[in-house]
DNA sequence: GTGAAAGCGCTAACAC
DNA sequence: GTGTTAGCGCTTTCAC
């Protein structure tokens, strides 16, 4: 491998005169523009390329910046795609930091600490954890920031680090204020089931906007599933809402996952949507595109929001900019898709599809 | 930041002592265990974290491999998630190099070379940049492998790369089997259009197949659409095929996304899936669980791809093994969902949905 | 058993 | 206008 070594005796200069030349930092020193050229056409020839680790360590810094987190849910590499555009325009490199369980995720912070990364992104939503690794790498000078998918408790547990979050709490209230333009009153919502967590901000925009239009919300009317997966238990949760004789005629749904299990129970169940029943979801999955019929949604702005934590992450870095905002929060948007339709006055619901295009609701 | 240095002063030793010690080279030389043991506590003391950039540059390498490619499609981080386990499992990191069209192309090459990686893992299938990057890589003692979720062309145009791949070919010709297996015997394939490459694996499997059980492969029976996300197209080129007196009574699909739309047409046309029309996708994304019906597909084995290349690149790298395999292809495996379905003499679909359960034929 | 010296490829001060 | 010197933090080689 050429060095810049080999590149001036080729040119027959001084080592550093080709450092000066290569990098253009020609401004303070004088080069003649002979020498200039005899360099240039040297590293051409020799097929040089600088050795960027080397320029690190003597730099006592990288261009590059790690990732924090897994990367097999959907949302995470759209979040990763963003980060990574971001970073790469910017001449940083990603680096990923996988942490699948355990004391893994210790070991992605001292991975993070010895490869004397420039900052890091994380991914995860395990508040404890985040509040070592922020101890851990802001004493390295490493600065770090969050970019999550589920609202977490925006209160006081939480660590003050600098993150970027989908407006969960409108976008459900956009979506609950859709239905009721649309008709509806008995509007039901199902969302996760782990305690106190990742789910508050959706339920809570969904109560909001119930109270915003004066519908009332009774007990039946959420339903909490817990495991989002588990076919048995959000198909049981759906049941016992049907089961109800002034059953809801919309269900909104705390993720896309769960607004699918829906369709397909309501199938099951031998009713039609969006005709006697609209669901709306919650992330805007591919699937939701896809779905039966092709779903209305809660769009969250994945790839921007790794596009705004990543931009952040390098005003940081570069000490442009403290991380002094607490967080940043992205509008989500309504995708009107073809499983909502207008509730009929009997509580059955009216059939539009040929008149509904794909749109979107600001 | 502590360095060596700082832990040999505390500990009282010289700083390459310290090196010895914390890398456990300690067979050849003779150090007291007295040394080794303040050495350990100073470094643990000052809180040490070894500086692995000064490290790589002395030995001339990183422990870090590069993954060349896009980031969006789900297949894609599907065989990511694979590479970044094995990697890291062996104490490799894994940079992204995302090359988002144009001359970026060339940029990816040329930072993996600058980052001095010790190997580079490709999801591209440009195989005109595969060979200027394999020819490049080589150069400087980067190895390059290649995983490949649509097997192009195997024929000579194709770089003598050590690349992954799936049995497509296979993949197909068991889901016509399948369908054969049900009693279908007019079946249709729809596939992707790009003139002579990623698709024809997969017509082979699916004429191979169809040649087995002796059934007739009409011209009007295989379809190619152009861009395979394109609805409008998808839709006219099933309408076509229903159009037919002696339409298909079964669909197979050379990806999921061809099948979902078709689900959605036949919908559309009045058609019930599997009881009028059995369909079958490709590559088990996400979606097809969530389908209506949930689709019968044939799931490319993604992550183990992924596991599989980073293993023998890493063997590449180890030197233990050097790429003489030209490729290696995984199976796939058949996931029978509720998209197909028993066809009956007058050609039309018995449905059999209560005793059918998702099953894996191997 | 341990210390001293050299050097990886580069940048940042200087001196010439 | 250009060459020289020093040093980043580490590993390796060899002398004590």
């Amino acid at each position: 491998m050429t060095t810049m070594r080999d590149v001036a005796a080729r040119a027959g200069v001084a080592q550093p005169t080709v450092s000066l030349v290569l990098n253009g930092r020609t401004a303070g020193t004088y080069i003649s523009e002979a020498t200039r050229q005899r360099i240039l056409d040297a590293a051409k020839a020799t097929g040089y390329q600088p050795n960027q680790i080397a320029r690190a360590m003597v730099m006592g810094r990288t261009k590059v910046i790690g990732v924090l987190g897994g990367i097999s849910a959907e949302f995470v590499t759209r979040m990763l795609r963003g980060v990574v555009m971001v970073a790469q325009s910017k001449g940083y490199l990603v680096k990923i930091l996988l942490a699948h369980g355990g004391d893994s995720q210790e070991e992605s912070i001292q991975r993070a600490v010895q490869q004397r990364l420039a900052g890091v992104v994380s991914m995860h939503s395990d508040e404890a954890f985040l509040v070592k690794a922020q101890a851990e790498l802001t004493k390295r000078g490493i600065p770090l920031v969050v970019v999550d998918h589920t609202q977490l408790n925006l209160g006081a547990r939480q660590a003050p680090l600098f993150r970027v979050l989908s407006d969960d709490e409108q976008g459900m209230a956009d979506a609950v204020a859709h239905l009721v333009q649309l008709g509806h009153v008995r509007i039901a919502l199902i969302t996760g089931g782990y305690p106190g967590s990742a789910w508050a901000a959706r339920e809570k925009g969904y109560r909001k906007a119930m109270r915003k239009a004066r519908l009332s919300v009774p007990a039946a009317a959420v339903k909490k599933v817990v495991g989002v997966t588990d076919t048995a238990e959000c198909r049981e949760a759906l049941a016992s809402l049907l089961r109800n004789p002034r059953r809801p005629t919309a269900i909104v749904c705390a993720t896309d996952h769960i607004a699918m299990l829906v369709l397909q129970a309501a199938w099951d169940s031998g009713l039609r949507v969006p005709d006697d029943l609209s669901v709306v979801g919650f992330a805007d999955l591919d699937m939701a595109r896809y779905a039966h019929p092709p779903l209305t949604t809660v769009a969250q702005p994945f790839e921007r929001m790794g596009e705004v934590v990543a931009a952040r992450l390098l005003d940081a870095i570069d000490g442009k900019q403290t991380i002094a905002t607490r967080s940043e929060v992205l509008p989500t948007r309504l995708i009107v898709r073809r499983s909502t339709a207008m509730a009929l006055a009997d509580g059955r619901t009216r059939l539009r599809r040929k008149e509904r295009k794909e749109r979107v609701v600001p």
